[in-house]
DNA sequence: AATGAATGAGTTTTCATTCAT
DNA sequence: GATGAATGAAAACTCATTCAT
């Protein structure tokens, strides 16, 4: 993948010991964040992700279990890469709106340049679910933590808890899914999370 | 399934000609909904499916061309039936949000009700994209009407659009997972909604 | 192997409920046991106990779970018929010393007769412990109650116990092994099972 | 092992030039056997076997061409550890029947202390023959030489033979598995072999 | 229509052996 | 000599689908 450090890469992979082992490593990885994502888990093979890969058939079971210990070695790479690049985006001081609209915005940019990473954590729904949970809860939390700063900052609500956190990143995902990964160029990043940030803004009442 | 009338069947299942068909074609759909319900569907094996229904394995040909039809078929009705649960949901008049707080109601009720349903209409994403698409966009199309709507109506904004819909469809969504397929009892449908509602009336920045 | 009837057949293989079923079973039974003595349980392969049957590959796993199910199934099937044989050779009455020898008889001819079996049931003893171990205490088991009935009859000393029948066991195989196994004609098995009765009626000291 | 000299190591294994390289071939047969005996052969693996040794899976060759080789230098030591037990056995000079009886007990007492042996050495029929045939085809020259000085002694009977020699084999090799490797304290070696020698002494008939 | 046996392509996985350092 | 990564042939096993009865 390359995108953001090797997150738990040590609980799934072997540690490889020489750097020839580290190279292979990594290209076993990002051979099998392309399978995977063009094919999805079950139409996907080893031997088509060691062909990628430039490997022996055998090289793969050196560095992982089964087909599934990779799979969970990418979802995590993938769920941290999206973390890093939402927080990335929030490195500047901003108001707590603000800061959902541009870790929106973030996402959606990260949402359109690795569409496979969309459909690879999706599917470990049905992989590898507890991964799948993690992924949400501990992003959910980190919307939360966002929410109950802005709530102390008063600049939101002071009653906001998990359910709001969760109705925001459900807002994020699918706008994710609908102007991301399956309709690119159609409306940019910037104003799809404009849109978002109104509505969280004043709702979609009529103004009184 | 048993939650509304057969949708496209028409399309994916071949009709039975005798009752005793009939009901057999039923029986496998039942069966069919709990299998993939619990296994997903590569795990979930015709073999599985046609003990379950008490039926012979060649029986499963009988009815289906294969696997993806069955599942197709599947999908289709419970996209069917989701629709259905909302709509009925809708009969009596009121206002806008009011409309949307009560669809949302439905929907978490029918959720927790049917978790196989999430789950199956789920996995479509990648098995069969095209229903899913459909599903969504369906489901999205409504939403922009009713906005739409109640935009006419002067209850909402009059600038809402196809993002705003798709937003509120993640917002029900990812609360429906949340709240009613993983943790059952926690909160009530009802709350859920009302947070949702609220949200939607005056979004979440704090009053001025 | 058609040496007597399927004994523990239900345990291991699937009862098949039609005919052809029944036939396809047996090929495969017959086939695997001439591939297995043949070869060595490591060594035999099941797409080559298929070819052998003339089934097809897939076919095997309608009736045995796994290679070690036939296997299983085959050592139980031929530790009957090792049984089988002796008993038939024990139809006529004979003083005690006299079954002995008849059974050493009968046994050796069977295994010069079927040298698989021996290997087989030998080789049990590394794929199927169990199986292996429950063929020896049997054998043994009716070994000692030949020679508890030669006592009462006075016929046999009145003092011998389970050693005395493992000791009489481990002869038979070892002149089996030796006589009927590795060579076949050098001595007959009437003279080899001369000679044990010989040594069992007075030992081997030098007659005072 | 460590239980004598290595025998016909020369034959199989690589011959180390320094005393490191002595002690790496040392620590890998005592991996071996004790990997072989508990595993058996075909589940035994190498790498196994030099992880048990705390060497380099690649060290392995350095010292043994194949696992076949290593498999028959275990072999053959072994059967060489057994024959030496035996003899060192018969230092003292006692009767012909004594001489059995005290072989006897030591090789229930080696087979009980290395119940490996005992595994290995049988499972050479499947993967080694060739050494499998020659340990008992020597076992079995030794005790007929015996028996013949026994003879020539005039304490033994002077029709003595092979089979007869195979036969009391037989006796001792179930009488190991039976009370040394299977059931290790329900009967001392002392008490079993003096069954077998009464056995040998006088047969089994009653006395007239 | 129903039944259940037969088929075989396709995949994962193992591991002895080789090789580069 | 030692190390550990790389190799790839070989085999077991699965299961959707077909077919004969």
């Amino acid at each position: 993948m390359g995108m953001g450090k090797p997150a738990h890469e040590a609980e799934t992979a072997k540690q490889p010991r020489t750097d020839r082992g580290r190279r292979t490593l990594r290209k076993l990885l990002d051979a099998a964040a392309i399978e995977f994502g063009e094919k999805g888990f079950h139409e996907a093979s080893i031997s088509a992700i060691t062909a990628r890969a430039g490997t022996a058939l055998g090289s793969f079971y050196t560095y992982f279990d089964s087909k599934d210990a990779i799979f969970q070695a990418l979802v995590r790479d993938m769920s941290e890469a999206v973390k890093v690049a939402a927080r990335d985006a929030l490195d500047e001081p901003a108001s707590a709106l603000e800061r959902e609209r541009m870790a929106l915005t973030a996402f959606l940019r990260f949402a359109a340049e690795h569409k496979e990473v969309y459909r690879i954590i999706d599917e470990a729904e049905f992989v590898d679910p507890e991964s799948y949970r993690r992924h949400y809860e501990t992003t959910g939390a980190r919307i939360l933590d966002r929410l109950r700063e802005g709530g102390r900052a008063g600049e939101l609500r002071g009653d906001l808890e998990e359910a709001h956190a969760w109705a925001i990143m459900g807002m994020n995902v699918f706008l994710g899914l609908r102007y991301a990964v399956w309709n690119g160029g159609e409306r940019s990043a910037d104003e799809v999370a404009a849109i978002a940030h109104d509505l969280l803004a004043r709702g979609i009442a009529a103004d009184r």
